[in-house]
Parts: C-alpha cells; structure tokens; sequence
RNA sequence: AGAGAGGUGGCCGAGUGGUCGAAGGCGCACGCCUGGAAAGUGUGUAUACGCCAAAAGCGUAUCGAGGGUUCGAAUCCCUUCCUCUCUGCCA
C-alpha cells in the first residue's frame, strides 16, 4: 500500500498518475488525507490523557507507601474519569485506523512514468520481438492435440483424480518438466539468485503482506480446518521471508529463486482461453524474487527483464517483451514487463512471464525496511519475475517445434531431458 | 493427537504488582590504551506512532499475539499462536 505521508506531501501527483490506471482516485485519496488528520489529532489527545493517568498512577503509588491512603484514594476518583476518558478515544483511534486501512489497501500502486496510456491490453507497448515464427502450414496443430497424439499430458485423467485444470504430465512430458524445472533453476542461480525450497501452503498474515488478501481471497483454495492458503505463486512464500524485517543495508540487495507448483481458482475464466495447457489450476512455475535498495530498483527490473530474455533465447522460441498499459497493470505494480511467447497453432501470444518493480507497495504490508546512510528505517523496493512458468512454454515448445520426426526439444534442453525428439510411442 | 515445560532487546539471561524499555553478560559502534594487535578500559547501542518547520527534546505504545483484573501489569486471570520434552502416529 502507498505511504500516507508521500500521499500527503505529494497529492496532486499521486492523483495524476493514479489517473493513468484510468481511475479518478481524488475523493479517495481526500478522504485518506481526512482520515489521516483525524487519526493524528485523536492520538494525541489519547497520548496526552495517558501521560496524564500514568503520573496520576505514579502519584497513588507514592502515597499509598508513605501511608497517605486518604489522599490516594481521592486521586483515584481521578484517573477513572481519565480511564474513560481513554477508553472512547482508543476506540476513536481504532475505528479511523481501521477505515484509513481500508481505503490504502483499495488505492492501487503509482505507475512509473513509463507505463504507457491505455485502458486494455490492446495498449501495451511492445518493447522487444525475437525468435522466428515457423512457417507450419495447415497440417499444425495446437499444443493440446499434440499432447494427446504424444501422449504426454493427459488432461482427461486429471479431471478423474481431481477435476479440469489439473492435467496429468506422463513419461517423455513429465520428464520433460523435470528437464524445464532444473534448467530454470540452473540459469537462475547461475545468474546469482539463491535458490530456496519453499512452504506450498501460507498463513493469512502471509497472504495479506504480499497482498492476496483481501484483494483476491477468492482466487485462492483456502484450507478451512487450519485457516491455510495454497500459494498462488512463489512470490507469496518467498517475499514472505522477509515480512517484518529490518536490514542492514549492506544486505541488500538479496535475490531468490524458488520452484513452486502453483495453485490458483481462477473464477471467472472460461472458453478457449482454459483451452489445454492455456490456463490451469495447478502449474508448475519458477520464481525469481529480488530485495533492492530504492535508488538501484529499476536498475534491477532491466536485469531481469535481460536473465528472462536470455532463457527464452536459449529455448529458441518466437517470443516478444511488453510493457503493460496503465489499463493492464496490476494492483501493485509500478511498472511490468510481460514475457508472451506465440503459440504458432493458435496464432496468438502467450503471456510465459511477468516481471515487475512493486517499490515499496508490497514493502509497505509487509513492514520490510533497511537502514539506510543516515540510520533512518526506510522500505525496500521488492521485485519479482517468473522465470518460467512452464505450462504455456511447454504449448509454445510443442506447437513451434512439431516436426515430422515428433517434438524437437532445444539443444540446450537435451542434457535434461536426455533426448533430442519427443516421439509418438 | 495426548501430557508437561516455556516464549523477555541482535544473542544469552535476570526480573512474580509501582522507582522496569527492562539488571548482568555477549555481540556491535566509536574512543582511550598499544609500535600494531589481543587483553584492559570509557561511552553508546530497539522499534513504531504522535507533538515540533526541523534537529534537539518531549509524550505514547511495545517483554509471542489479543482480551481482562488493577489507580498501576513483563509479573495475576482468560483466549490464541508458536517452541521444546515425553507418549502416540507417520515418510
């Protein structure tokens, strides 16, 4: 969530970048300012009522020892005027606290300058094309049926076990998220990300500081008996390491990676888009997570933007970069790259990975802070990126690689998966 | 899952109703001492919020979390979370 006192020093341009998200955010952020006033002004009425009973305490504490009990007793008449006096004025402050929360966790992050006008995804900005579209001719065709034809992902036998959404990855496929999984991991740790094994299942406070709740409770499954969320993303248990703490400076910067299935409801999707492996329930994906100081934050986003660039060359797959219109940005993210490889049989793109500058949003919720030169606690920029989620590399591998000697697999793959073709068996 | 013990500052650890944001030690920072280092020695060393233009300063809160008793709670009571030990179960 945004700092109150950057909305208060800064409102008119908090109000005009928030317009790019095509939002008219002024009355919320008046009344934040409102709420922010009434907050200050009722603790410090609270405060000084305190100070005063605590004196007061002190005072009866004396007497009572040196035996003037009368006198005691006669302030304590006094300090419980002051006890309700403070009572109401702690439910003042909560009440305004909890309403200022409220409304911050409704107000979306502030987009850089770069993010470009727009209202939908038909105005994102195409930063970068590469990889050739090859010509396949009518005979393509689309990941799904080849999956069958392969007969590698079976979707059928995961509706029996579970339900849509949870495709079943046999032999040569299943290998072959292996060989994807461990190659992601490589390059990631290669480039200096730490590698991590993380929680699948998160607590709510968790939740909350990278900001699933409340925001999308519902696109969560939610273990009721234990008050547990399966995680939507790496990002969630990653960051999460983090929630609460104050660095060194000389921490930062920390980068992670983590390899994590990911589980996600979806409610609300349907239609060509869930088609095979285009949107699932369960999917497996590689997550890089990054701490940085404020003044090297977007430095860091172009750094992984290029480790991404560099994976998805390798894989020699037909892909571009985007960078997402004020329309199209998410909730808490200043600024995102999009990864779309283009699925040849459907002709259209899919988007493989995300990578985003958050600032200090997410830094906000979660209170993770370093110290900074001058000793002064200030909130660290988070960052994070896929790097990959497999499922849509594995529909743009086998759609863009089908040949007549069966599903060429990228020469830098092979070591993985110790075969060069998938084949019909 | 059952029984018991316990959660105090960066760490260890004292503290069972007031003078306790909290002894003592370790660690850390800066100084003294030293040719240099060690040892020794001195000082300092939590976070958040509020008041103030700001610094200094002052106030408030925080001893796992939440609630209660009391004029006053680290200390007493309740709830909850977590950790450890034993038993059970299990890869």
């Amino acid at each position: 969530m945004l700092q109150v006192p950057f909305i208060r020093e800064n409102t008119d341009l908090v109000i005009a970048k928030l317009g790019k998200r095509n939002i008219d955010a002024r009355p919320l952020i008046d009344k934040v300012i409102d709420l922010d006033e009434q907050r200050r002004n009722t603790q410090t009425k609270l405060d000084s009522v305190l100070a005063q009973s605590n004196t007061l305490s002190k005072e009866i504490g004396n007497l009572f020892k040196s035996g003037k009990a009368e006198e005691a007793n006669r302030l304590k008449l006094k300090t419980t005027e002051l006890k309700e006096e403070s009572k109401q004025l702690v439910e003042e402050l909560n009440r305004v606290t909890h309403e200022l929360g409220e409304l911050l966790h409704n107000i979306p992050n502030v987009p850089h300058d770069l993010v470009p006008e727009g209202a939908s995804e038909d105005d994102n900005l195409e930063v970068f094309r590469a990889g050739d579209v090859p010509e396949l001719g009518e005979a393509a065709l689309p990941h799904w049926e080849l999956a069958k034809q392969y007969d590698i992902i079976d979707f059928e036998l995961g509706n029996k076990i579970t339900g849509a959404g949870f495709p079943v990855y046999k032999g040569q496929g299943a290998k072959l998220q292996r060989a994807l999984i461990s190659y992601f991991l490589d390059k990631n740790t290669e480039a200096g990300y730490e590698e991590f094994q993380l929680p699948l299942l998160v607590n709510s406070d968790s939740g909350f500081g990278t900001g699933q709740l409340p925001d999308k409770e519902g696109q969560m499954y939610h273990v009721t008996a234990d008050n547990l969320y399966l995680i939507p993303t790496a990002e969630v248990p990653a960051t999460n390491i983090f929630r609460g703490d104050l660095l060194k400076e000389a921490e930062l910067p920390k980068a992670l990676t983590g390899y994590t299935p990911c589980f996600r409801r979806e409610a609300g999707s349907y239609g060509a888009h869930v088609r095979g492996l285009n949107r699932l329930h369960q999917f497996d994906k590689v997550e890089i997570v990054r701490l940085e100081h404020p003044e090297r934050s977007y430095k860091a986003l172009d750094e992984m933007v290029e480790h991404v660039k560099g994976i998805m060359n390798e894989l020699e797959l037909p892909y571009r970069v985007i960078r997402l219109c004020g329309g199209d940005l998410g909730f808490t993210s200043a600024l995102t790259y999009d990864f779309e490889v283009y699925s040849t049989a459907q002709k259209r793109w899919l988007v493989i990975s995300s990578v985003s500058n958050f600032e200090n949003y997410q830094a906000n919720r979660l209170k993770l802070r370093f110290k900074n030169a001058e000793g002064k606690s200030e909130l660290v920029h988070t960052l994070n990126g896929s790097s990959l989620a497999l499922p849509r590399v594995v529909a743009g591998l086998l759609e863009n690689n089908q040949t007549v000697d069966g599903i060429r697999i990228p020469p830098v793959l092979v070591p993985y998966t110790g075969f060069e073709f998938i084949k019909k068996t």
